[in-house]
RNA sequence: GGGCGGUUAGCUCAGCGGUUUAGAGCGUUCGCCUCACACGCGAAAGGCCAGAGGUUCAAAUCCUCUACCGCCCACCA
């Protein structure tokens, strides 16, 4: 015998196993079938599964099956990412942790580390993958990695594509600069986060004359850097001063006073120090005026070319001592409060800085038109749609893409250099080793995969390779097909690319979806993917972001091993809606196994009626209405559960199945069919309950894969045609037939029986308590009714329920459902007060809407403008209210008597 | 500054092709260990659908404005 409760942990093992074993999710090319292809977003290598993972993967996984389930060549292909700046920082801290710095131990010795932790961290990414039940081939030659060989080749030529096209430069230009994770940053990896400061407003005396201009700035410490004011060419009172010097305090270097127009009139003093080596707009007033660069800011966050007295102090420390010798100086005016927007690194944390830097580059505008076409014309659908405009605009607004990163974990940039004719532009340290490369300065590039074997300018065969790496996006943008062996020609490329569907979150539709459709246009000039599913983030259930320092995480591997992974993904799956963010909680996880062990019980219930050897066949001459009514609404749920999932809403499709297992299914219609366990209808019964159930499990499959197939096992042999696993299985209508009748007949029953027990409940019963009940008023009761009274009497506990008129020497609680007088007998010590009231209260309710409605129908308006149907509806209503009003009042003047 | 999303039961949210008495889950209350399930069953209480206008026969639902909350984008020093 079952135990009665769902046990999944051994459950979930065992099928992991099996799953693997056979095979199944193992991508097969086969020309006849059409491929569904979902690409993983890889994980970075970073250390555990998170919630926002397990969302992830679950929403990808009930894709996949589904299409899997509906007849589909479904195949997910998985493997990770070397998560560049991220990973790298993690390993950081653990050699921190041992007392070493990375400089220590030099870039060879540390890659050697880092392919380490990769072999131990990739593992066990994909071990928890495999736990939360993704339906992904694990062998090793089906798991990729964006830094294995082929990929390794993919980004080379990927590189040397846009290259060759001009679209790769190497330029000086603002850059953000991570003086922490000691690297430049593109744009989008900047987040801005309001911080409170001050505005300093700062006096720049006038060369030659006893007057000054005033400045206002948030950041002192730049100033070192000032080789200019800008005034606006319109300020009246700056106007006359333009092309005037002023002298810098602190430095006393001569700067110019200068004229343009991006200078805003209304903001501080109207007067803005130019420092065009450490701000983007003051580079661009830098180049447009032709001022002098000069770089006070380090690589590491210090002060250089600068005086004595602030060189080497780190920023912050240095704009404390200048505000002070500012104002002990007296050129400090004031300072005020003030709140702004401070950029920070998105993968530490820290302060970046803007600097100019030389750096690789990828043209963007030029490559992205493609991707802006796409997605206006609808061949790329974002699920939900909203997601449109905000892709339009960013494309709108690209800047050039820096692909450079000065970290060692990463795709090396396939730029080798000639020692010989590279002269000044090789920078190497004291250890001999390459650090920087400018091209300003003389270094010339040869784009190859390899070390060349000789320098086609001299001949000579000593080449040293860009010390950069690329941007670790560079290689995810290429992932729709460099997981399918591209720039080689496969059949794997030729018959999965491009992808179905890719499922991410909004957080890197920028960064990544956007950058793989532009790559998939430029490289193959095919989109990568039509659909883009994109989910929310999963946050605490106040609606907070969950993070380490608020303590408010929740560890989807704690929640799996205490709920089991079908809870967990139940619950994600079913918060999954409109791609909104999550709000997520424990709470939410038990809804989910209360649902598992709810269907596990479903499974033990038929279990323990069947006996080997017996048929169980459902007999079309045999259904009766109970019967009509399921297989209805199965068919309509069917119905609606396929067209919600075509469309993505996949929690809505869930909610539907849910919603139908549980007050449907089981509720109602179970609890019926208990009454035929003992009688010879027993074989037909279960053999409806069986298909039934069995269209329910596999709807539900996709999103509690282990219970669905555990259960799916258990009773298999039973099903029609069974396949040797649900995963296998397809999501077949059982039935064809939707019964309005049916329905409508069973909801006047419901009805019934909900009265009776809501009376039963009112007036204390005892739930075990055997009751008469009696049904009259009508002069003619419906046959349906007639026929099925052994309904009522079974879900209402009643002893009998007879048609025809209360006896007068008996009590009785009196009820009014749609035409059908209600009497439930009772002792005659039955609180008389009471029922009064609660047959008022249903009155005055009922007279109420009809007010409502009599209103409705006695204005012209509306009889005549309001669609017939509507007008008759509303009017049968009305009649039905009357008749139901002229019951109780009889009942309320049988009070009187 | 621009854009997007939200404001419905104590909590988290559905409903927004216009028309019953506005739903669900959780929580609460009452009654039940009813032979699948107490991770359950039955019943109940609980809502001027953020506010103000407008369109309409009819508005939680469509339009406009306002308030508040949350995101995203933007070089206002």
């Amino acid at each position: 015998m079952l135990p009665k409760v769902y046990e999944p942990k051994s459950v979930e093992n065992k099928w992991i196993d099996i799953w693997q074993k056979e095979k199944i999710f193992f991508p097969k090319i086969d020309k006849s079938k059409k491929p569904f292809t979902v690409v993983i977003p890889p994980p970075n290598i970073t250390g555990a599964l998170h919630m926002g993972h397990a969302l992830n993967n679950t929403l990808q996984d009930i894709l996949i099956r589904y299409k899997r389930m509906s007849g589909e060549n479904a195949y997910w292909v998985v493997g990770t990412d070397h998560g560049g700046i991220a990973t790298q920082n993690v390993l950081e801290k653990i050699l921190k942790n041992e007392g070493v710095k990375k400089t220590d131990i030099g870039r060879e010795k540390f890659l050697e580390r880092m392919w380490k932790w990769y072999e131990e961290c990739g593992h066990t990414i994909l071990n928890q993958l495999k736990k939360l039940g993704c339906s992904i081939d694990f062998s090793k030659e089906n798991v990729r990695f964006t830094m294995d060989k082929e990929r390794a080749y993919s980004v080379f030529w990927a590189f040397k594509e846009l290259w060759e096209k001009g679209l790769i430069y190497r330029g000086e230009r603002m850059i953000n600069w991570c003086p922490r994770c000691y690297t430049a940053l593109s744009d989008i990896e900047v987040e801005y986060e309001e911080e409170k400061s001050k505005l300093w407003h700062i006096k720049y005396p006038i060369d030659g004359s006893d007057d000054f201009i005033v400045v206002a700035t948030t950041r002192p410490e730049t100033m070192l850097g000032d080789t200019a004011v800008a005034v606006n060419p319109e300020d009246k009172r700056y106007k006359k001063l333009i092309g005037k010097f002023l002298i810098l305090p602190l430095v006393g270097r001569k700067i110019r006073l200068i004229a343009d127009k991006k200078v805003e009139m209304g903001f501080g003093t109207g007067a803005v120090k130019v420092t065009p080596a450490h701000d983007p707009l003051d580079m661009e007033m830098g180049e447009g005026h032709n001022l002098e660069f000069i770089k006070v800011i380090s690589d590491d966050g210090k002060i250089i070319n600068s005086p004595e007295k602030y060189s080497g102090l780190k920023v912050l420390k240095a704009r404390e001592e200048i505000v002070k010798d500012l104002s002990e100086q007296g050129y400090l005016v004031k300072e005020e409060p003030y709140v702004h927007n401070v950029g920070k690194c998105y993968r530490c944390d820290n302060h970046i800085e803007p600097m100019i830097s030389e750096q690789w580059f990828v043209k963007y505008k030029p490559i992205s038109e493609n991707t802006l076409n796409v997605i206006k014309n609808g061949e790329v659908k974002f699920y939900p749609e909203r997601w449109v405009k905000p892709m339009l605009d960013w494309l709108n607004n690209i800047q050039d893409w820096c692909i450079s990163r000065q970290i060692w974990w990463g795709h090396r940039i396939p730029a080798f250099y000639c020692k010989k004719c590279s002269g000044k532009g090789l920078i190497y340290n004291e250890k001999g080793e390459i650090v920087k490369v400018s091209i300003k300065n003389g270094a010339k590039p040869i784009i190859s995969f390899e070390k060349p074997s000789s320098c086609p300018d001299c001949g000579g065969a000593d080449f040293v390779q860009d010390p950069d790496v690329l941007d670790t996006w560079f290689s995810s943008a290429l992932w729709p097909f460099s997981v399918f062996g591209w720039p080689r020609k496969t059949e794997e490329l030729s018959y999965f690319y491009p992808t179905s569907a890719l499922v991410t979150g909004y957080e890197i539709l920028y960064l990544w979806v956007l950058r793989m459709i532009t790559s998939g246009l430029f490289h193959l000039n095919r989109i990568p993917f039509s659909k883009v599913y994109v989910h929310g983030i999963v946050r605490d259930k106040h609606g907070q972001k969950m993070s380490k320092s608020k303590g408010n995480v929740i560890d989807p591997l704690d929640m799996m091993e205490k709920y089991g992974t079908d809870a967990m993904r139940f619950s994600l799956a079913i918060g999954a809606l409109g791609g909104k963010d999550i709000p997520f909680s424990e709470n939410s996880i038990i809804g989910g196994r209360n649902f598992v062990n709810k269907l596990y019980n479903v499974s033990r219930f038929i279990q323990m009626n069947l006996k080997e050897g017996e048929k169980y066949e459902a007999v079309e001459s045999k259904m009766d209405l109970s019967d009509k009514w399921i297989i209805s609404r199965s068919s309509k749920i069917i119905d609606e559960y396929k067209k919600l999932m075509d469309n993505y809403m996949l929690s809505e499709a869930l909610d539907t199945v849910y919603g139908f297992v549980w007050d449907e299914f089981c509720d109602w219609y179970l609890e019926i069919s208990k009454m035929y366990i003992n009688t010879e209808l027993k074989s037909h019964k279960m053999g409806l309950i069986i298909k039934v159930f069995e269209s329910v499990i596999k709807m539900l499959h996709p999103f509690m894969p282990f219970v669905t197939e555990e259960i799916y096992s258990a009773l298999k042999e039973r099903f029609e045609n069974p396949e040797k696993f649900i995963v296998d299985s397809k999501i077949k209508k059982p039935f064809h037939i939707k019964d309005e009748k049916a329905e409508a007949d069973m909801g006047v029953l419901m009805e019934i029986i909900r009265e009776i027990r809501t009376v039963r409940s009112e007036f204390s019963f005892h739930p075990t308590k055997e009751i008469v009940v009696v049904l009259a008023g009508v002069s003619e009761i419906e046959k349906n009714i007639l026929d099925h009274l052994s309904y009522i009497k079974h879900l209402s506990k009643s002893a009998a329920v007879i048609i025809g008129s209360p006896e007068k020497d008996k009590t009785y609680i009196k009820s009014v459902v749609r035409n059908y007088e209600i009497y439930v007998e009772c002792d005659s010590n039955i609180d008389i007060e009471k029922e009064k009231l609660r047959i008022k209260k249903e009155m005055d309710e009922i007279k109420i809407s009809n007010e409502k409605w009599e209103k409705m129908l006695s204005n012209k308006d509306f009889t005549e403008k309001a669609p017939e149907s509507e007008v008759v509806k509303i009017k049968e209503r009305v009649n039905e209210n009357n008749i139901k009003i002229s019951k109780l009042e009889k009942i309320l003047s049988g009070f009187e008597r």
